[in-house]
RNA sequence: GCGCCCGUAGCUCAGUUGGAUAGAGCGGCGGACUUCUAAUCCGCAGGUCGAAGGUUCGAAUCCUUCCGGGCGUGCCA
């Protein structure tokens, strides 16, 4: 419906523009067409005439009588429009035009919401990304949630989407990883080996050292480095793996470090940043010139000791990702975004479009326990495992609090709250909406109403205002995704299911005004028929969040 | 010092990318279950949108400065 008459409005300024040998293409830029927040503005609002009064040089409320004139009817679905305020033009539709949302969302069921706009376009999420050191943390938990809603969402506008994750398995860290495992392991045959200075102090590489321990008695004791590596490594990654399948979580790739230096990725990305002049060689070192970028400091490529640094591989393994797709979206923390402005600018040196590489960057997450904030540090080992919280409060909650928050803004996680199973906690209001509307579709089963061709309930019937504010929120639906999609930012689906489950919540509360299943064969059909778009719509919005849609609670 | 992110109701946050009278949830107070699920709903109270300037028809939103918080600023990843 939006659409239909934003190409309408589109249509009109044109000719509006035309008349005054002006460009429409350059015009067109700032007009919107907006849900009006308040019955007596109409239906939709556009500010056209308020956008347009500078460059035509004409007093915006003239224009917009002159819109007014050109948008006529807009074939039928517009009973009339007013100029109010400023200049702003308020479009009501014809009574009941609106209506056929909801035949559209019974048509369309499960693809209600769905888009094609992205079609054609690949685009890789890559998210998570933890180093296989030690299990995932709640800020690793948040990544995991923000990365997969994400991917979710551009598949829902049409995208072809790869969900992936990068590791390093290649450098200094994972010497250390083993160095530690080593230490556990002799720790437990009763040898004195200390841990390394910088070494992993969590309790989860005891339990792979006891497992080894298990295996092989002391017969790894001269095993030699590369062993212990790949053991903790493996032993790891299961974790993770299994934290990532409780989230629902499923990669399409995995890709890692090493194998960009198998396949001489890494030495021909040094080769081609080294023949566009971009490197220097100081203090036995091979310097990037990112000043030249105007970055705040050259950062270097390779060691003295002759190794490189993480950013030379990265570097390389954005450039293989673009050899793969269209548009890359890296999800990351406040700790990695410091390097990312060196990773887009040698990528854009190497020829490659800086805009394919997205950063979504998402900040730190608060844990809150019996009001108290829970320190943590990885240092310490004293983190916070998604595993913990998972068994605390379970998927769909820990889903849903992840995806609340914008991505940019601190997240407080209140696990008391997760964790409860009341009226304080929003999750399971959408939840409850849901199967309450279940609830009536049952009931209404029982009493022998049949489900009618979309096409032949009476939907005028629905006239209470209840009733409209809820078609209403339907039928943005598609936009609202669309909107998510393209900002990079699922959050808004969350508020809209909460808002939407509010709104059914009051209605359904109404009852004496508005009982679904009532006397009147026709208007119950008409309510019926309400229930189910609202029960499908919650629903594809729900499995967009990865979260539950129960039948009953 | 420098860079990035953030400052909106007592608390946690929205605000569709510059639109009309700044909204939710929680917490507080007062109400509603012979009802298609009260895991819900209705009402009341609560604001100089961190501060000051600027840009324009119009600013919580954009620009500048300042104040406050977070993160970063390694030949660590």
């Amino acid at each position: 419906m939006r659409d239909q008459l934003l190409s309408r409005v589109v249509e009109a300024v044109e000719r509006l523009a035309q008349r005054r040998d002006a460009d429409p293409s350059a015009l067109l830029g700032g007009v919107s067409l907006t849900p009006s927040k308040s019955p007596e503005h109409g239906d939709f609002a556009t500010n056209a005439a308020l956008v347009l009064a500078k460059p035509l040089r004409a007093a915006p409320r003239e224009l917009a009588d002159e819109l007014v004139s050109e948008l006529g009817d807009c074939g039928g679905s517009l009973a009339r429009a007013e100029v109010a305020g400023p200049g702003f033009v308020n479009l009501f539709l014809t009574a009941g035009r609106w209506r056929d949302v909801l035949s559209r969302v019974l048509r369309e069921g499960e693809a209600y919401g769905r888009s094609e706009g992205g079609k054609g376009r690949e685009v890789m999420v890559e998210f998570v990304s933890a180093n296989p050191t030690g299990p995932l943390t709640i800020g690793h938990g948040r990544n995991a949630v923000l990365g997969d809603c994400l991917a979710g969402l551009l598949q829902a506008t049409g995208h072809s989407v790869t969900r992936e994750y990068y590791f390093n398995d290649a450098g200094r860290q994972m010497r250390v990883l083993a160095a530690s495992l080593r230490a556990r392991y002799a720790q437990l045959l009763g040898r004195d080996e200390p841990l390394p200075e910088d070494g992993y102090r969590g309790e989860y590489l005891v339990e792979v050292a006891r497992a080894l321990v298990d295996e092989h008695g002391d017969g790894w004791l001269e095993a030699d480095e590369s062993a212990f590596q790949r053991r903790a490594q493996e032993a790891i990654f299961a974790g993770i793996e299994a934290t990532l399948d409780r989230l629902g979580i499923r990669f399409d790739v995995y890709s890692n470090e090493r194998v960009l230096y198998d396949t001489g990725r890494v030495d021909r990305c040094l080769a081609d940043l080294r023949d566009a002049g971009l490197v220097y060689e100081k203090d036995g070192a091979v310097w990037l010139e990112s000043t030249r970028f105007g970055l705040n400091r050259d950062r270097v490529l390779v060691k003295s000791s002759g190794e490189a640094t993480y950013l030379l591989p990265d570097i390389a393994y954005h450039r293989e990702k673009l050899e793969r797709v269209r548009t890359t979206i890296d999800v990351l923390g406040p700790d990695h975004v410091e390097q990312f402005p060196y990773v887009r600018a040698a990528a854009e040196a190497l020829g490659l479009d800086p805009q394919a590489i997205e950063l979504v960057l998402y900040q730190w997450v608060n844990l809150r326990r019996g009001g108290e904030k829970v320190k943590m540090s990885t240092r310490e080992a004293s983190f916070v495992t998604v595993d913990e919280i998972l068994d605390d409060v379970g998927v769909d909650a820990f889903r849903y609090f992840m995806i609340e928050r914008r991505a940019d803004t601190h997240l407080d996680f209140d696990v008391d709250l997760a964790r409860e199973r009341s009226d304080r906690n929003p999750v399971y209001k959408i939840q409850y909406a849901h199967a309450r509307l279940c609830s009536i579709e049952r009931r209404a089963a029982e009493q022998g109403f049949e489900v009618a061709g979309a096409a032949s309930i009476p939907f005028e019937l629905l006239t209470a205002p209840r009733e409209e504010e809820l078609i209403r929120l339907l039928e943005r639906f598609p936009d609202l995704i669309r909107h998510a999609a393209k900002a990079r930012e699922p959050q808004e689906v969350a508020r809209y299911l909460l808002d939407l489950s509010s709104a059914f919540h009051a209605y359904v509360s109404d009852g004496k005004r508005h009982r679904v299943i009532g006397e009147d064969r026709e208007l119950s059909a008409a309510r019926l028929g309400l229930v189910g778009a609202l029960r499908a719509t919650l629903a594809n919005g729900l499995r967009l969040l990865g979260i539950q849609a129960p039948e009953r609670m």
